[in-house]
RNA sequence: GCCCCGUUCGUCUAGCGGCCUAGGACGAUACCUUCUCAAGGUAUAGAUCGCCGGUUCGAAUCCGGCACGGGGUACCA
């Protein structure tokens, strides 16, 4: 059997989810570790939610952060005859059925349930009515039984069939609901391994249902743990940077990105933190992921990061700043200690503020400027002209010409940058 | 409420019945190095493996119950 994967995001947000591009990292994972195929489909089928620009922004962070798809995009709005067509075969059937309840009822129903201590579950009232149309189709649930699927990563899942609803297939728009579109789209476009997040644990037995009123053979499912708030609470906008574009312009790297993912609810069968992705697809095996949800924690993300920074990764992001020159000279004095991109000129920051006191600079300039360099000679320059002991003096001379605490050795930039261009720089 | 999933240092994790007086990483702290800040090096603190029972000669590892956390319960995905 070819493995073929997925990703299906819904273009309701800004941006891609970094939940959603954990996903993602693991289905294409998995497809190129068993030389499948790894697919997206854009499942727009709530028209509502709809955010303008959203699908082509998720589609371009996935494509920054280097996780590349072999098909698609496919878009469920092109496809709606498909899913009506398919329902309409299952009312044939007898597995699902037209509904004309309208929302109030709905809603007036639900409200009685809720006074009555009862589970919120459509009623059934259009079920056994044999309708030939109606606003909506709902997928007629067996009343008995139990309905079991078995996950790779979690074992065997059972629920009982008097607890699902009948869920909504088709909406009163034309679209489907996400779980008719699912298993309709997922079973033409042969994906073998559905993997995705563990917010759908419950709505399976439904899509296994819907394969078994099909009569198709059911792919093999994988749920994935959800990534967290440092409060445990599922990752959300509200409480934590979501959006892959804020990771991008934070200055993070894509690779260091998907090395930090690689470690969440998974880890390198040698105990290495530090990998590339092309490494984690050779070693990969999806049983091993774990089934405890992990937190995001941006603070070990920006020290993976500090380990990815290079040279022209600096030059690109300030291209439009500062030239290739300037920055090839800084960079050796802030590498070590640069963990975003975005940091550069602040730490740089000596090469970049106007140093605020003239008098001293001038002074030091003119001592020094009348011998040669050497870290003795700026010690004893710097002392005549602040009367201070060298820590000291340093220290003060940093402050006198940075303006602030941090910066890089000013002899070290001599050294490097030279006595001419250091002295202009003063 | 009901259903489902989970529970090893603050965080990410190793661990698959004896090698565990539980290992590593991030973060924290201290010291060394040092021209500042970092980086690097070396240490230190931090987990009675959620709790209670059971199986076993032996349990973080297997089983049951409970507690706690999370997810779901829509004409949202």
């Amino acid at each position: 059997m070819k493995v073929r994967t997925r990703i299906a995001p819904s273009p309701t947000g800004e941006d891609l989810h970094i939940g959603n591009a954990y996903t993602a990292l693991i289905n294409y994972v998995f497809a190129k570790k068993n030389k499948g195929s790894f697919i997206i489909r854009i499942e727009d089928t709530d028209r509502s939610r709809l955010v303008e620009g959203s699908e082509n922004r998720i589609l371009s962070s996935l494509k920054w952060l280097g996780i590349h798809h072999d098909e698609g995009p496919f878009r469920q709005s092109e496809r709606l005859n498909l899913y009506k067509r398919h329902a309409e075969e299952l009312v044939a059937k007898g597995h699902a059925y037209y509904c004309v309840c309208t929302p109030d009822r709905l809603n007036e129903m639900r409200k009685k349930q809720e006074v009555n201590h009862q589970p919120p579950m459509y009623d059934g009232r259009c079920r056994e009515l044999k309708l030939t149309n109606g606003s909506t189709i709902r997928l007629k649930v067996p009343k008995s039984g139990t309905t079991t699927f078995h996950d790779v990563i979690r074992g065997d899942i059972q629920f009982e069939n008097k607890l699902i609803d009948d869920q909504v297939i088709i909406k009163s728009d034309g679209y489907p609901t996400y779980h008719l579109g699912v298993v309709v789209d997922d079973h033409l476009m042969e994906i073998s391994h559905i993997i995705r997040g563990e917010e759908w644990i419950s709505s399976t037995p439904k899509h296994i249902l819907l394969y078994q009123f099909f009569g198709w053979t059911l792919p093999v499912y994988a749920h994935m743990p959800l990534l967290r708030n440092p409060d445990k609470s599922k990752l959300s906008k509200r409480k934590n940077p979501v959006w892959v574009s804020w990771f991008r312009e934070q200055g993070f790297l894509p690779e260091a990105i998907r090395n930090y993912l690689a470690t969440l609810a998974w880890a390198h069968p040698d105990g290495k933190e530090i990998f590339s992705t092309e490494e984690m697809i050779r070693v990969f095996n999806l049983e091993s992921i774990q089934t405890t949800a992990p937190v995001f924690d941006t603070e070990k993300l920006k020290w993976m990061n500090g380990k990815y920074l290079k040279e022209e990764y600096v030059v690109e992001y300030y291209k439009d700043k500062y030239s290739k020159e300037k920055i090839k000279l800084i960079w050796p004095l802030v590498k070590e200690r640069m963990k975003l991109l975005s940091e550069f000129e602040s730490l740089a920051g000596f090469f970049f503020i106007r140093p605020p006191k003239k008098e001293i600079r001038k002074e030091v300039r003119d001592a020094l400027g009348s011998c040669e360099w050497n870290h003795d000679v700026m010690e004893k320059a710097i002392r005549s002209v602040t009367g201070k002991e060298a820590k000291d003096a340093f220290m003060e001379l940093r402050v006198a010409v940075t303006g602030k605490t941090v910066g890089p050795p000013l002899l070290e930039s001599l050294e490097i940058l030279g006595r001419e261009e250091t002295l202009a720089r003063l």
